[in-house]
DNA sequence: CGGCATCCTGGAGGATACTG
DNA sequence: CAGTATCCTCCAGGATGCCG
């Protein structure tokens, strides 16, 4: 197929490309993707792991994972019940741009630290 | 330098590496980014540029890019005055990681959207 | 254990008006 | 032209309590 928009127009507000960037891109997603590629985990494993997140949080983060095909739920019927959280093979394709984003930090940050301090100054 | 730490605690809330990644992966910073990487433009040039935006959230988008090295900011002295916005070398680095997310949504979103309505339906 | 419903608050960001 | 100042709204997300 043909791809014609341009990256600028892939970025606009209400872009598919974008919204999907944003539900996939945000402190609690990026953390639970990391943590899910690891191992699978059980909501309340994940809540511990990432000790900044509140139920409620974690829960909408989930979902909207599950919905974007980035994760799988499967529910135990164990008695309490238990329900597994999995990463992908959708979802473990998003780990290599996400890296790459990370290995940009690790490369950059103490010059964007230079120029922070540069700027303060002034 | 040693890297000891893990994707995940770099992800962390508070982390420098992610604080620094919510400072350029939002929604205005990253069209701001695609535009100045095809030139340099002048702040009512990039107003017009990104429909969306509002005077002052492409203020505080400039202002954050400019003090972490990614864009500069030269004020040319005629009447009225003259401002243009270009990318620095190191914002030119961010191109590549960001470019990946895209490459990223392009393969992917047809993917994305089936789940979406296989989860819409059940 | 793994949630959902409800209530509530802070702060991001829009609208508008003004200025060097 | 390139902002700054002020006001104001809205809703993401925290706290709490309840349930299968």
């Amino acid at each position: 197929m043909t791809e014609t928009a341009t990256p600028a127009e892939r970025l606009a507000v209400g872009a598919p490309h974008r919204e999907l960037l944003e539900q996939v891109l945000d402190t609690w997603s990026m953390q639970v993707l990391e943590h899910l590629c690891e191992a699978p985990a059980r909501f309340n494993d994940l809540r511990r792991a990432i000790p900044a997140v509140t139920a409620k949080s974690l829960t909408a983060t989930l979902r909207r994972l599950e919905r974007n095909g980035i994760v799988g739920r499967s529910v135990i019927s164990t008695r309490p019940v238990a329900v597994e959280y999995a990463i992908t093979p959708l979802g473990k394709t998003l780990r290599e741009p996400v890296d790459a984003l990370l290995a940009w930090t690790s490369a950059h940050l103490a010059e964007v630290e230079a120029a922070r301090d540069r700027f303060d100054d002034a």
